[in-house]
DNA sequence: CTTTAAGCCTGCAGGC
DNA sequence: TGCCTGCAGGCTTAAA
């Protein structure tokens, strides 16, 4: 469920706390996450200093003094929590840290879908999990063309295009759903349909989505709050996804406009306006 | 090459 | 109250 907005914010979140400072102490107390954590993991984050942060797609990555990045995903249920270093334990906490100046950071994920590794700073993109994917939608290069490129040849889903971390990364079920409503495309368009002007639009649009999400702190739906435990309230902002029934704030007064509908595609839920979006 | 399905995992909501 | 079932879905692997 952390899509691209919910893994910023839990990065500048971690940024604020531990950028500059020394790990006192590092704990793992699972290891089993969706891989097995590396070796080690306790030993090298302990003692190393953190010189900065960085985002890739749904991937933070966090770098350490002597060329070791430490890489982050936070699958459908993984959570920052920050605290002080008294704090109590809580259910389902992986691995947490403690700062030099008595920060205390708890890596929770009860579903177990996240993951950490470490890999070398330099070559950071090389990771077997970077390598693959596609473009920053919030980079200046990401461009209708560019995207219309990437779904060139593909007959599937637009929905499931969006959703394919190689087209485009970061962007999950809640971005997706709400990106080609704002665009007004249907997600059962064929993907290398969207090409030209309608590929120019969807591109806006997912970066005004993203970048609206972020303002407010991400969605939060379940297990996702802020790491400072604040609700992130874009969730308020959905205009389609989770809003079955409802009626279509696009279509004022239509009579032939039935509202938003769920339907699956790919085994996942995906909301629209069928009358609007085309 | 692309596309699809299964499996991983736990918490929660809804039905009875 | 409590049990059962289904759903949530990012990601990989294997198979088509």
């Amino acid at each position: 469920m952390p899509e691209l907005p919910e893994v910023e914010t839990v990065m500048r979140g971690l940024q604020a706390c531990l950028q500059g400072h020394v790990i006192r102490h590092a704990g793992v107390h699972r290891a089993d996450l969706r891989w097995k954590l590396p070796r080690g993991l306790a030993a090298r984050l302990t003692g190393a200093r953190v010189t900065g942060f960085r985002r890739r797609g749904k991937y933070m990555l966090m770098r350490l003094d002597g060329g070791t990045s430490v890489l982050i995903h936070l699958g459908m249920s993984g959570r920052i929590v920050i605290g002080r270093a008294n704090a109590e334990t809580a259910p389902h906490e992986h691995m947490t840290l403690e700062t030099d100046d008595g920060c205390r950071i708890a890596f929770i994920d009860p579903r177990r879908f996240g993951s950490i590794d470490l890999v070398p700073t330099e070559g950071e993109d090389s990771h077997k999990l970077l390598a693959g994917l596609g473009p920053e939608p919030l980079d200046r290069g990401f461009t209708g063309r560019l995207l219309a490129d990437e779904l060139a040849g593909r007959k599937t889903s637009i929905k499931a295009a969006l959703s394919d971390q190689r087209v485009v990364a970061g962007l999950g079920n809640i971005y997706v759903c709400e990106a080609l409503y704002r665009a007004a495309i249907s997600p059962r368009r064929i993907a290398r349909t969207v090409v030209g002007e309608r590929a120019g639009r969807l591109v806006e649009e997912i970066k005004k989505t993203l970048q609206e999400a972020i303002a407010a702190g991400g969605s939060s739906l379940r297990d996702y709050v802020q790491p400072d435990g604040e609700l992130g309230y874009f969730q308020h902002a959905w205009k389609v996804y989770d809003h079955a029934g409802e009626p279509c704030e696009r279509c004022p007064g239509a009579p032939e406009c039935r509202g938003i509908r769920r339907i699956v595609q790919g085994g996942r839920s995906t909301f629209y306006c069928p009358r609007m979006q085309r």
